[in-house]
DNA sequence: AACCAGGATAGCA
DNA sequence: TGCTATCCTGGT
């Protein structure tokens, strides 16, 4: 059976640098390359391969249950608003940003669902993404339903609550694992918590996200990016932490510092900002690895 | 063989 | 408010 490549509209904006930065560059732990061109993913219940070839992305669903084009292309953030979030960052005066958007041209943020964020960034802290993408596997392949082909889906909150602490050490998780068993069986009392969040203002949702065990500023900034649908997010981890003291000479600035440096600067679309300098940071940091 | 990693938290000054 | 040690585990 040969399989079936269904072109996707509107990307003119979209580089090969930009797609790989944005399945793989630490947003999302859902996505893995097949070669240098081609991806395979889960969205929700949908395993999803994408392709591009001859500057052109296309889809395929390999597994799964059927996604809709229009929900791919919502999670691709594949509109408008994009071009316009884009435009509306100080690119014009900041030179930095202005050669990151170049570079990591089309890269996005993916419109994830929350609830996935939540529980790989419980996961994060000092761990690595293949580190990070391995716990989620074992995870997904414990509690979550199975779509054919090795993959499995996000198992719902529900089912983690069903997770006892040592279950979760044994499987790797290390401190992290009261972290999320502690967030389970919170969201366990309160099934809409999670949903409700959504409605606050980034503000709001910052504060009331770091009342649950293992989320502080950074990964509630993460959640909020990522998966809450708040532009103005601005998380900041070491790389971005490395990127504003040395790009934006802010040698000596608290994070608390930055963090206000980082509204002000680059505005509404301030965690859109900060994908392209963290591509831009992480790629030179490997770069001059490699070097040595 | 120490030391650190894409953090959060408790304890103390 | 600001600083530090500690938490698990895996990689260098």
């Amino acid at each position: 059976m040969t399989q079936v490549w269904k072109p996707i509209g509107k990307q003119d904006i979209i580089s090969l640098t930009g797609i790989v930065e944005t399945l793989l560059g630490g947003q999302s732990f859902a996505w893995n390359s097949l070669s240098n061109h081609r991806w395979r993913g889960v969205i929700s219940r949908s395993v999803i391969e994408l392709q591009w070839k001859k500057r052109q992305l296309s889809w395929s669903q390999t597994g799964g249950t059927p996604l809709n084009e229009s929900t791919l292309l919502d999670y691709l953030w594949l509109d408008d608003s994009y071009i316009a979030a884009i435009d509306a960052l100080p690119w014009r005066s900041d030179y930095i940003l202005n050669r990151a958007i170049q570079k990591f041209s089309g890269l996005r943020i993916l419109r994830q669902p929350i609830e996935e964020v939540l529980m790989v960034f419980l996961l994060s802290s000092a761990k690595s993404i293949p580190q990070i993408k391995e716990l989620r596997t074992k995870i997904h392949r414990l509690l979550g339903n199975d779509l054919g082909g090795g993959n499995y889906a996000f198992p719902g909150w529900d089912r983690l609550a069903s997770l006892s602490e040592e279950k979760a050490r044994s499987l790797g998780m290390g401190y992290r694992a009261k972290y999320l068993v502690g967030t389970a069986r919170f969201l366990q009392q309160r099934p809409d918590w999670l949903d409700e969040l959504k409605q606050l203002s980034y503000n709001q949702a910052k504060m009331t996200l770091m009342e649950l065990p293992g989320v502080g500023p950074k990964i509630a900034d993460c959640v909020l990016l990522f998966g809450g649908g708040k532009t103005e997010a601005f998380p900041i981890d070491t790389w971005i932490f490395q990127s504003l003291q040395k790009q934006y000479r802010l040698e000596g600035w608290k994070v608390a510092q930055m963090q206000d440096f980082a509204q002000i600067h680059f505005g509404q679309h301030a965690g859109l900002a900060q994908q392209f300098l963290f591509s831009l940071e992480r790629t030179e940091a490997r770069k001059s690895l490699s070097q040595k």
